[in-house]
RNA sequence: GAGGGCGUAGCUCAGUAGGUUAGAGCGACAGUUUGUGGCACUGUAGGUCGUGGGUUCGAGACCCAUCGUUCUCCCCA
């Protein structure tokens, strides 16, 4: 036997953690809940042509196959074997492998809608928490098993659900007491700013370049630019386009003065100055024009959100965005949708870091009932049933023992109170309630014990 | 995929220029004469020094490999 471990990149959550993550896990629910999302949950394997092909390149790296059954079937070892070449050729073959661990939520989803899109009521509004899988190298704040925390609009043109999201956003974090910058962009308005630097396929490269600015500064931004072939009136365009900055309103007015003309640019500002009109539910966060935001994905089309929490160094716990297509790739064409993701893990940190968590979440044992004899515990056990059925979390001493025992284990549970019920409360048909923090005792009859208000 | 750091008791770590029986703190367990804990004191258990080779009279220490872990870059959540 070698000693036992987790697989790299894999976590075990203790009590303590689980009551934290569910806590977060929960209050984003309820919001879903609140705006009409309903849930759904896929499988935790996929068959792996469903995800091949869908996240680039380095993404089909990333995914993690599963082995086949029954590959040393004597009969079919001759195949197998060939199948085997395939693979280290590089090839994938069903014969070795023909389902995968799912990457994403988003990929899945699309799977679903196409599959179902003559059942669903459209608009169709689905939220998925659960976890996905990545064949990654791990490393700080980045795992190989992680949740997804998606909510998703699809079948609708409707800016309004932008809207919508940015209050689930707004709410969400307004709950769980993280100080959000909630920020917004168009990718309309950069694939004008590409049409007017070097043309619509310099997109992609513009859009890369751009998403690094605020990790590695303009000037290296600049040099990105000129190694993907830009040239220097184009790149000075871009410069002056990532440096507009003031408020929302400035914002967009310097923004027309330099795109304004451009007949994308202007559907992206409309689209802006939409969403900016309504107003969010909240006094802590709000939503801010940063035209520098990209996003790497490339399925993007519309608004994009990214949200950053306030006072920590953290990258963005969210992030989403209007896309055109989603489903097309499954054969179902013309089925738009918008949609924003919570990093669950990473809000996790801030809240740590933050101390957010409220002391309510960790409900551990209330009372811990002290086990004096048989006919003591027997008296004892009757009384912890009937504060159970009342809520309130109780357990007993496993075994007879010693005082000293007892409260040791109360101590290190953290047990705010104690039951001792020894032969003189057996005869007297009371019982001793000791608030073991403050180190105070009082003699309960067993029916004030019963009301006692934990 | 590229490049660093680190693997010694359950945990956090010491272990000097290679030299007998590998240490501390915390934790665990037991006790300080069995109806009131946290403190204190005493004692006990627990390590093939990640693994496998190599150098040496001698390796926890030096060299190589391997595994694990962690960080940076790429990419991402």
């Amino acid at each position: 036997m070698s000693k036992p471990s987790l697989p790299q990149g894999t976590r075990d959550f203790n009590a303590e953690t689980v009551r934290k993550r569910n806590y977060i896990f929960n209050t984003i629910r309820s919001v879903f809940e609140v705006y009409g999302f309903q849930p759904l949950e896929t499988p935790a394997m996929e068959n792996l042509d469903t995800l091949m092909g869908k996240y680039g390149d380095e993404g089909d790296k990333l995914i993690f196959k599963i082995l086949n059954n029954g590959l040393d079937n004597e009969a079919k070892k001759q195949q197998a074997k060939d199948d085997f070449d395939k693979i280290l050729s590089g090839k994938n073959t069903k014969g070795i492998t023909e389902r995968a661990l799912r990457y994403d939520l988003t990929i899945p989803f699309a799977r679903y809608v196409a599959m179902n899109h003559g059942q669903l009521t459209f608009p169709f509004k689905r939220y998925q928490i659960q976890p996905v899988w990545r064949a990654d190298r791990p490393q700080r704040g980045r795992y190989r098993e992680f949740y997804q925390c998606d909510c998703d609009v699809v079948g609708s043109y409707s800016l309004l659900n932008e809207v919508e999201l940015a209050n689930i956003y707004a709410t969400a974090f307004e709950k769980l007491g993280v100080d959000v910058e909630i920020k917004i962009n168009s990718r309309k308005i950069l694939a004008a700013l590409a049409e007017l630097c070097g043309g619509a396929d310099k997109m992609i490269d513009i859009t890369i370049a751009i998403d690094k600015l605020d990790k590695i500064g303009i000037e290296k931004v600049k040099d990105e630019l000129v190694q993907r072939g830009l040239n220097e009136s184009q790149i000075d365009m871009i410069e002056k386009y990532l440096s507009i900055n003031g408020s929302n309103d400035e914002k967009l007015i310097a923004l027309k003065n330099l795109v304004g003309d451009n007949a994308t640019a202007k559907k992206g500002i409309d689209e802006i100055e939409y969403l900016l009109n309504y107003s969010l539910p909240t006094p802590n966060s709000r939503l801010s024009i940063d035209f520098t935001l990209a996003r790497g994905l490339n399925y993007y089309t519309g608004i994009i959100f990214e949200v950053k929490a306030k006072g920590v160094q953290m990258g963005s716990i969210g992030g989403g965005g209007r896309y055109d297509d989603l489903t097309s790739t499954f054969d179902v064409p013309n089925i738009p949708g918008v949609g924003i993701s919570f990093g669950v893990d990473r809000i996790y940190d801030v809240m740590e870091e933050l101390n957010l968590f409220p002391e309510t979440v960790q409900t551990a044992t209330q009372v811990l009932f002290f086990n004096l004899g048989d006919a003591e515990s027997k008296a004892a056990f009757g009384l912890m049933q009937q504060l159970r059925a009342k809520n309130v979390r109780c357990e007993m001493y496993h075994e007879q023992t010693k005082f000293d025992k007892q409260f040791k284990y109360a101590d290190k549970k953290q047990i705010p109170y104690a039951v001792i019920i020894g032969t003189k409360e057996l005869e007297e048909g009371n019982c001793n309630l000791k608030n073991l923090k403050e180190s105070t005792q009082q003699t309960l009859t067993n029916g004030q014990l019963l009301d006692f208000t934990f």
